[in-house]
DNA sequence: TCACCTTTGAAGAAC
DNA sequence: GTTCTTCAAAGGTGA
């Protein structure tokens, strides 16, 4: 039984821990969510300062040394504070939106949803915000030229521009919140986005309320133009969109019925036509489709990348047919949306520039948000699949597949475990600097490394059970499915996989994640299981282990 | 030029 | 029912 002791001078995951366990009372929940919360911030700020001071030191003993003293951000930190004392009041207050005003959501925090709409009769930005940011798998095809990377389009027609361009100069939540709402037109929500409402006095579908909505995206109706102004971390950072977006385009709220026509024909020939109903206004001048389409043609697939059933019969019809169909993407599921918003503010943070090393920072940050916090996502995700089904009912994941190349991954056949841990372990080198740099120790593998087959790793994931296509509202509820991708990545010790010996995990589930009120209710078996994680994550501080496979 | 890397979660296929 | 695979975003990296 792993001891229960502090960790020594790593104290990572210290505090998520903490967070777990004060969390245990419901009484003191409010309250130690907060401190915690709050140290837990502190810490990733810690680390994140540590990190930047690293770059200009890279001594890891300074490091050390430094942590627990310096705070150079302790301007950012009262800030922080702010938000919290601020959340807190709000909690007070009560309402849907009370979240705790961290730095990572200020989205939440310019409610105002109370009247979503502008006195003349047009989306508030509350709801405008929300219906925007319900699309955010629209992958513009009339841009689809643009957006494909492969595309010798200029990158900044491309989604994928380089987040570190300004980083220092955009909010973090800006990836959230890339929706431009200039030029938006306000016109008669498409009948077909739902959950809708019909505004009582304007008779314009509206978005529901946001306790039947996400409440992540309200924006306080005077955010509307003034989104660039106050808010103007809040605005897409140059060419970051969510989704790309055609130049001058704008995405507008209701983008499935912006889709060109041809886009549209093809939506309505394959999905049922309520759904694609064409607007009752003239929404769309852009042509902008929804986020989640993408012209297959242009958007990621490579000629090849055609199903191969397709493929093998007839290549050049079947590629037309696949031209046409609209690629929709995936929804993004919660940590891809908390990924989006955090991903600035970390590459801001830090100095990091690899994906794969802020992802892994930005993994192990997932693990260490409150319950509350992770629920918010897991929220944001579900009613995003849900729209997302409704929107395309006849969609499915499986439609998706193929459409990227296979990874090297594939020829796991051939690849035996030892050489996946070798790879493993080159992966680790390769990332671990940076997120050591930035974010302490866990490592994302350890996070991966992490036991999530085990019971609690479960409980790390609320897995919004909303079915996708069958919404059924269990929000947040215990899922003991356990995570294959684990094993896939690497196979738990004693668990039979095709790649066992793997490297171990030394970093449990970050606590945080277990969070008792995830549970519903906490058996004392998930209480257990908590504890146990707990003392076996502090007994093992983040070391990042890949376990000689020799 | 483009697959890879990395992360978590969801979905679907395979067993 | 469990396990495995794929995809979703992102952008630097290396072949």
């Amino acid at each position: 039984m792993p001891q229960l002791n502090g960790g020594g001078g790593d104290d990572l995951g210290a505090n998520d821990e903490m967070i777990s366990f004060k969390d245990e009372g419901e009484q003191e929940e409010k309250i130690s969510e907060n401190v915690s919360a709050e140290r837990d911030l502190d810490d990733v700020k810690s680390s994140l300062v540590n990190e930047s001071e690293n770059n200009s030191s890279s001594s890891d003993s300074e490091q050390a040394e430094r942590r627990p003293q310096t705070r150079p951000d302790s301007e950012s930190y009262e800030k922080t504070r702010d938000y919290f004392s601020e959340a807190l009041r709000r909690q007070q207050d009560g309402g849907f939106f009370k979240s705790p005003h961290y730095p990572g959501y200020p989205f939440l925090m310019i409610p105002d949803l109370t009247n979503p709409y502008l006195s003349n009769g047009s989306l508030s930005p509350s709801a405008r915000t929300y219906l925007q940011m319900k699309w955010p798998l629209l992958d513009v095809p009339g841009s689809a030229g643009l957006k494909d990377s492969r595309s010798p389009t200029p990158g900044h027609l491309s989604n994928k521009v380089p987040v570190v361009q300004h980083a220092h100069h955009v909010h973090p939540l800006t990836p959230l919140i890339t929706y431009s709402n200039e030029h938006f037109s306000p016109g008669t929500p498409p009948s077909h986005l739902s959950p809708e409402i019909l505004d009582p006095k304007t008779g314009i579908p509206r978005t529901p309320h946001p306790s039947e909505l996400s409440p992540y995206y309200p924006l306080s109706p005077g955010a509307v133009g003034s989104i660039a102004h106050p808010l103007s971390w809040l605005m897409p950072q140059q060419g970051q969109h969510m989704y790309s977006i055609p130049p001058g385009g704008f995405r507008h709220p209701y983008p499935a019925l912006a889709m060109n026509p041809s886009m549209s024909s093809l939506v309505s020939s394959r999905f049922s036509p309520h759904m694609v109903t064409p607007p009752p206004h003239s929404l769309h001048q852009t042509g902008i489709p929804h986020p989640a389409i993408v012209s297959p043609a242009i958007k990621q697939e490579p000629s090849g990348d055609i199903s191969p059933s397709m493929h093998a019969k007839s290549p050049v019809p079947a590629k037309k047919e696949e031209d046409k169909k609209p690629h929709i993407k995936k929804p993004l599921n919660a940590f891809m949306l908390y990924m989006k918003e955090m991903r600035a503010k970390v590459v801001a943070e830090c100095t990091l520039k690899e994906s794969a090393a802020i992802n892994q920072i930005l993994g192990r940050r997932w693990h260490s948000l409150s319950r509350e916090e992770q629920a918010k996502y897991y929220e944001l995700a579900r009613k995003e699949r849900q729209l997302h089904s409704q929107l395309y009912p006849g969609w499915s994941a499986r439609d998706n597949y193929g459409k990227r190349k296979k990874r090297k991954r594939e020829n796991k056949p051939d690849s035996k475990p030892e050489d996946f841990s070798i790879r493993s372990k080159k992966q680790c080198v390769q990332y671990l600097p940076s997120e050591k740099m930035c974010d302490s120790p866990a490592s994302s593998h350890g996070s991966m490394l992490d036991s999530p087959a085990t019971p609690s790793a479960a409980l790390a994931s609320p897995a919004a059970p909303a079915a996708t296509h069958s919404e059924q509202a269990q929000p947040l509820s215990l899922t003991t499915k356990p995570e294959g991708r684990m094993q896939h990545h690497f196979s738990i010790p004693g668990k039979a996989s095709g790649q066992s010996n793997t490297p171990i995990l030394t970093r449990p589930i970050p606590f945080t994640s277990l969070h008792p009120s995830m549970l519903s209710p906490p058996s004392p078996f998930h209480q257990a299981a908590l504890h146990s994680h707990h003392a076996l994550f502090q007994s093992q501080p983040l070391s990042l282990v890949t376990k000689p496979t020799e």
